[in-house]
DNA sequence: CGTATTTGACCGGCGC
DNA sequence: GCGCCGGTCAAATACG
């Protein structure tokens, strides 16, 4: 599976580019999620206290340029297509480094910013996991109106976080396989919410990915996986035949 | 017995 | 400065 895990790139043209761009990008992964949670796609999107993001497809054009607030039907589920994975996510994250490749095609919106890093992982942390955060006059960090002193705060944690994104995923498993080979280091229950958080390390020598798993308070049956940092290696099930594809691993910087 | 998980302690950031 | 809270550590425990 020479394939695994590489991006769609003609869909992120300007996947090298560190400036990001103000707009917003369709594109394609693929991801190797297994056949058992073939009906368990993810679909959220980095920020659960925003209008999760809805697909559009990708021929179309200008009408991209604003998210849109997902349609749901009164079982609080998808009305669109249940194959479509909706993540924003930081430019500058590779994709392909917390997922490897797979049969399965889920799609993406990538919401690029003016600023690199903008999604740092201060607003992440904030605004997806921690509801609590951020409810004093609703300054958004995504908005030009943001203070000296935030912005001070958040660069300096800049220095030393890795992008992080998250999303959503209705599942019954709280751990996706996908196709890294994780360790808990630790497990903490969040104010406000009735399930605890799960901290995982990446097992892999070296490689400094971390990801936190909980359930949604509002809704038990979604997972919330963030991650953060980049795979320096493949997944852990290609290691069996990864001596001979060490080209792959170009594509998990 | 080696490895993974659990869990209370500890630490640092942040708001008041 | 203090207390709260999230994230991490590491000893104890569980597991294969």
């Amino acid at each position: 599976m020479a394939s695994q895990g590489i991006l769609n790139q003609s869909l992120f043209e300007d996947h090298q580019d560190h400036h990001m761009s103000s707009s917003i990008q369709m594109g394609f992964f693929s991801s190797n999620f297994p056949q058992n949670y073939s009906n368990n796609i993810p679909y959220g999107c980095s920020n659960i206290n925003q209008p999760i993001l809805r697909t559009i497809p990708s021929s179309s054009s200008d009408e991209q340029q604003q998210p849109l607030p997902y349609n749901t039907n009164n079982n609080n589920t998808l009305s669109q297509s249940s194959s479509s994975t909706l993540i924003k996510l930081q430019k500058d994250i590779d994709f392909t480094s917390n997922f490897g490749g797979g049969p399965y095609q889920h799609q993406i919106l990538s919401l690029q910013r003016s600023s690199p890093n903008l999604w740092s992982w201060g607003e992440v942390n904030y605004d997806c996991m921690s509801s609590k955060r951020n409810t004093n006059g609703g300054e958004n960090i995504s908005h030009l109106g943001i203070s000296a002193i935030k912005m001070k705060k958040i660069k300096a944690r800049r220095k030393v976080r890795e992008p992080r994104f998250c999303f959503k995923t209705l599942s019954d498993v709280d751990v996706l396989d996908d196709g890294y080979k994780w360790r808990k280091y630790g497990q903490k229950v969040v104010k406000n919410t009735q399930h605890p958080r799960s901290y995982y390390r990446c097992t892999q020598d070296n490689c400094r990915v971390k990801k936190r798993v909980e359930r949604l308070a509002e809704d038990p049956r979604m997972v919330i996986t963030t991650y953060e940092g980049r795979h320096i290696h493949s997944p852990s099930h290609d290691e069996e035949d990864s001596q001979a594809s060490s080209q792959v691993n170009s594509y998990f910087w």
